[in-house]
DNA sequence: CCTAATCTGCAAACGGTGTTCGCAGTTTAA
DNA sequence: TTAAACTGCGAACACCGTTTGCAGATTAGG
């Protein structure tokens, strides 16, 4: 994890040779449009470079990696995060405002469930994120590693109810080898909570953040 | 979602022919102790079956896809998280235990935060997972499916905790750009709170499971 | 017991992936 | 003007998951 070899502080192009075709915009944008409509595993570089009409072999002008590829995709995702609420609120209803907004996002680009959850460098956008969550967190009075551990908890849960949107419902289960499970499942369910995530983000802010 | 393609309903042989030189068990096995070592990613149908002085074709009399691999190894590793605790205890400490005995499954084998995230017909093993859990839960008083949200939310919690202990930390963050985080980053960061993941656990069952 | 159906293991092949490399042509710095 | 540096491009490499065809072994049914 050298930031030196990073693709955040790495040149787009050097000063000689001929004006460059193509561009790291153009491609995650490329990249972008072709993982919303067909998901993550179709952005493979032949692909990409397909919609742009080139080889797989030229993105290598442009970046150093398909994680490098991943890495712009997801900021430039984040960038649409924007704008921050202001922190004129209650920090909770600020930051469940925020959180809100991400959930809105992930749908709009569902592979950003599997890119953001990737191993990376932070880009500039992610970096605006934490440093936005922050602002709104500064009238809390608690250790700031405590706030950097609740954003992360919150932007999370946020990945976690993303994933779930998507998900397939039990069925079929052996009432006598699972009779908990069973019995529940047979059990007509209620009126369906639509509060959950609300739920879920406040009582995770309110139990991390309690001042000390 | 056809319950009746699933791997766990499918016999692994038929009544004829010669007997199989290997197992659905054995091949699980093989895969598990790759990926313990070498990461998920390490786990190739060519690299299991070389483990097993076989070919990668072979693996198809006992699989239908590297998928049904994935699915048996997940469930196999569930498996680990016997025994569960009685429900004589009062139920946010006996839901903790599960939590974090979960957390060290997941430290046990790393690749389990991947494979378990992956969309997926639940194995016996996981059934049985989400029944005990709802045994833990039987004296709360609220809707079924409250508390499947509860358990699935705390099960995410677990992986978020997982995943964040193979994260990098941030570095060299422009303090003009994001001062806030700078900030943050600048000033020392105080003793650790080694009691996060416990609060986390038990204000989302607080906050999930409350009466109503 | 014999035949036919079925299963096993295996090696080769298919289409796909990310990535590297060499080459020809173009632009710019010195 | 020369040399360095860059561009686009297509072929190639080493993988990947999966399919297929075949020889040999086993078993079920008559």
């Amino acid at each position: 994890m050298r930031v030196g070899s990073s693709i955040w502080n790495r040149p787009e192009r050097g000063t000689r040779g001929p004006a460059p075709g193509h561009s790291r915009d153009a491609i995650v944008a490329a990249a972008v449009v072709l993982a919303d409509a067909e998901g993550l595993a179709a952005v493979s570089m032949r692909a990409v470079a397909g919609a742009l009409g080139t080889g797989a072999g030229s993105l290598y002008r442009y970046l150093s990696s398909r994680d490098d590829l991943l890495d712009l995709m997801t900021d430039a995702a984040m960038a649409e995060m924007r704008p921050y609420p202001d922190g004129d609120r209650p920090w909770p209803d600020a930051m469940l405002t925020v959180a809100r907004r991400q959930l809105e996002l992930y749908r709009r680009h569902r592979w950003l469930i599997d890119a953001a959850t990737r191993p990376a460098a932070p880009g500039p956008n992610v970096l605006e994120y934490f440093d936005h969550c922050l602002r709104l967190l500064a009238p809390v009075d608690c250790p700031d590693a405590a706030k950097f551990e609740a954003i992360a908890m919150v932007t999370g849960v946020v990945t976690l109810f993303a994933r779930s949107e998507g998900a397939y419902p039990l069925d079929g289960v052996d009432p006598v080898a699972h009779p908990h499970l069973a019995a529940a499942l047979s059990r007509p369910s209620s009126a369906p909570r639509t509060d959950l995530f609300d739920r879920s983000v406040r009582s995770l802010l309110s139990g991390l953040l309690a001042p000390g």
